[in-house]
DNA sequence: TCAAAAGTGTTTGGATTACACCCATGG
DNA sequence: CCATGGGTGTAATCCAAACACTTTTGA
């Protein structure tokens, strides 16, 4: 709410209010999030997500943060006409995170708002603003900790990552992670890559087009590559899914990098 | 994150953090919301959710805040001793609300972070603290406007009760709602209010019992009441179902009250 | 004409529904 | 002994996994 307690109104706490991005892509057989190099005091060197202090002044609200963050940091998410394929980036929100003394600046505390960022197989990043360095890392690398981040940055990965494996079972949230047209083969790769098993071609073909909504097929058809071509479609409004996609042994949680919520 | 724009370190803007509760429990049949008459000025006299300020003084997280808020605007959530059956509430964040002038206290700005709260059939709220008066409404009155609130709590309110109602399907959510011990007519109840539909009792009561894991006999029964005893249950580690529940006419998303993400 | 990748059918076991029926208790 | 809920059994149906096969291209 939006309260206080009556006595004096000046004793209102005060915060800095971040936004953290968990951008997520497919490229080759893994998925990459998003990392910058810190270029200052906390954590100095390390690798941090993307983003920033949240202005009241620049933002009208946490999405606006958080895609000029992501601009200004990595040069991801422009909508100019400079980046010919429009690469978009869906952005949500996950949720906030805080406690005392998160950050490590004395007198200072500072809440996030961790966000939830997708897109097709992305450019390399231009670090920019307070980052020193931006690139892709396999997520897995973040989740065993084979790579250290800042803050509690590493938990908001995992949280993300979870999010991401559950809603592509019962949402169209896969569909973010390929082009604006694509192929079933795509779109099945990227089922792949995220749950880390292989799924049955056939049946996921026959899904896909049975329960449409999902995707819309475009009538034209990939050429050039060997073998046959592939019909292009694209995703059509549709988000939750009526049915889930199961994953296999989906009874027995294999554990591994996955930690679930 | 928690990074700023270096250049100068005074300038990074300070926000108030609140946090706001969506407490449902069900009550009769019908589920219900706790809401707060505003003491004070904005919006005073207006029905709100319950919270108040974060204070990085008395809270360690934002968890606490949310639960002491709670305590001090409605005397629920006590774990003292006075409170005979303990009548626990699961409390979990749901996601931050901010834009720019979202509190109309001018240069004041706040964000909020909501959470969502369950309980069984709770006893009646006291008002405390800012709260002139606490009452439980049914959950209907606030998504058709019936009841106004304040701020953006409306919103918070509709966006909680469709992350219920979704959960429903494929978490134990639903034994949040019952108390500790409970019969399987109790959690269908659960089911049938918050989802406004009917469900076959015998393809219900199989389900629970034949996926356990979720629930846990105790072996003893309910007496006293008219007609067969029923077998008192209690809920067992499981949060994540396996295999949703399914709400019928699920491919027909029946409007009216409940208007999803 | 062969390799490669796309895409379609068909069988089959298991899970879900819909519905009939029996059980245990209080009054 | 009957009304009131609690709880079990079963056939028909639907779904989805498993698997074999055809189609269309490039080289």
């Amino acid at each position: 709410m939006s309260d206080e307690h009556s006595h004096d109104a000046n004793a209102v706490p005060r915060f800095a209010v971040s936004v953290d991005l968990a951008v997520f892509t497919v490229r080759g057989d893994a998925l990459q999030v998003l990392l910058v190099r810190r270029g200052q005091y906390p954590y100095e060197g390390m690798w941090a997500l993307p983003g920033g202090f949240v202005r009241a002044d620049l933002d009208a609200n946490l999405e606006r943060a958080a895609q000029r963050e992501l601009r200004e940091e990595t040069g991801l998410g422009m909508h100019s006409a400079a980046t010919a394929p429009p690469h978009e980036i869906h952005l949500e929100q996950l949720r906030a995170y805080w406690r005392r003394g998160r950050d490590p600046r004395p007198g200072q505390e500072v809440a996030a708002v961790a966000f939830l960022a997708i897109g097709p197989d992305l450019p390399e990043p231009q670090a920019g603003g307070d980052a020193a360095e931006a690139a892709w890392r396999p997520a897995a690398d973040v989740l065993t900790e084979r790579v250290a981040l800042a803050f509690d940055h590493q938990q908001i990965v995992r949280d993300a990552a979870a999010e991401v494996r559950r809603r592509l079972e019962d949402t169209a949230l896969a569909t973010l992670f390929v082009p604006t047209e694509f192929t079933l083969a795509e779109l099945l790769h990227v089922y792949e890559v995220i749950w880390g098993e292989r799924l049955d071609k056939r049946n996921f073909y026959r899904k896909m087009k049975e329960w449409g909504g999902f995707i819309t097929s475009t009538g034209r058809s990939t050429s050039g590559r060997s073998g046959r071509p592939a019909e292009l479609y694209v995703r059509s409004g549709v988000d939750e899914l009526r049915r889930p996609i199961l994953r296999p042994e989906r009874s027995a949680p294999q554990g591994e990098l996955w930690s679930e919520r």
